[in-house]
DNA sequence: GCATAAAATTCATCAAACATGCATGTTAAG
DNA sequence: CTTAACATGCATGTTTGATGAATTTTATGC
């Protein structure tokens, strides 16, 4: 039950950019492996995948980099993860390729699997790139976006 | 993304042993490993941890075997899965122990997934194992456990 | 008490999915 | 034509589940 450091690095290459997007200069790749402390090579697959799925634009080149494609607050955090994250298997009777298990169809554990996975995707549908990096300076209290979904019972996100 | 095979054949253990608790015999360790084709001393280290966890007792010698200590409906899917699912590290800056993540303390991101896997979690506390195994007799339309918490816009668990 | 059936323990190994980084190619600005 | 940046392929490392053989302990029933 983890994300895979992909996604990690995913969220944080986004949360980079969308930082740096009122910037005269670009991020680069180099800047944001350096920050980061991984190695360039590995972090520009991550940068490719990203565009690949229009999130950010690449130019190549001196004075090139990486911009978001779309306002922070247009990107949803489900939706990244949906796309970064390749494996939702969670148990064996999810992969019908694989499923050996005597009882599937008469248990009800993978409809409930799902759902609860429905629920983890939907907080995270709440949430878009600008509610993550909102500017340290926003006055205490200020709303996130109005999709944030709040899960009763559970403390809200801190305050910076 | 996915639980790991351990919590997978954990619930189908217990599952088993709900199924087989009018049963005169208890059910044996070999009898649910052939059922799902998986090693007898593999599955007996899974046993093995849910008789510490309380969750069944285990008696040997000739006529023993595995029963639950308690009623399945009193068996909640949520505690299950946060007791065999060791890792729930999300993403690095989870971790306090490893995190070098530079924006530490100052995103909203951990917050933002904290409360995914809390509502993950939220799901699963509304199920017990008492509603996976419900007997194929059931009329359609069955009530499942009052806890039985359904996420709006998403299809009822299927009737079987 | 001896045979048998069952759980409990120990040990060694395997494998797959991530993760990593070097080496090199390609593009475009100045 | 040099430099800064993205782009790609390849080879390898690492972690953590997952697996199963061999053996020991316990209890039942004859």
């Amino acid at each position: 039950m983890r994300l895979t450091n992909w996604t990690d690095y995913s969220l944080r290459v986004l949360m980079y950019c969308a930082a740096c997007a009122q910037r005269e200069q670009p991020a680069t790749i180099s800047e944001i492996a350096e920050a980061h402390g991984i190695s360039r090579s590995h972090l520009t697959k991550i940068v490719m995948t990203l565009a690949g799925m229009g999130l950010l634009e690449t130019t190549r080149g001196r004075g090139g980099g990486l911009r978001l494609l779309k306002p922070a607050k247009d990107i949803v955090l489900g939706d990244v993860v949906r796309q970064t994250e390749t494996d939702f298997t969670l148990v064996e009777c999810f992969d019908a390729e694989h499923n050996s298990c005597r009882l599937d169809g008469y248990c009800r554990l993978k409809g409930a699997l799902q759902q609860a996975m429905a629920s983890y995707l939907q907080v995270l549908d709440g949430v878009t790139l600008a509610d993550l990096v909102a500017p340290v300076t926003a006055p205490p209290g200020t709303r996130v976006s109005q999709r944030m979904h709040v899960v009763p019972g559970l403390p809200r996100l801190p305050a910076l």
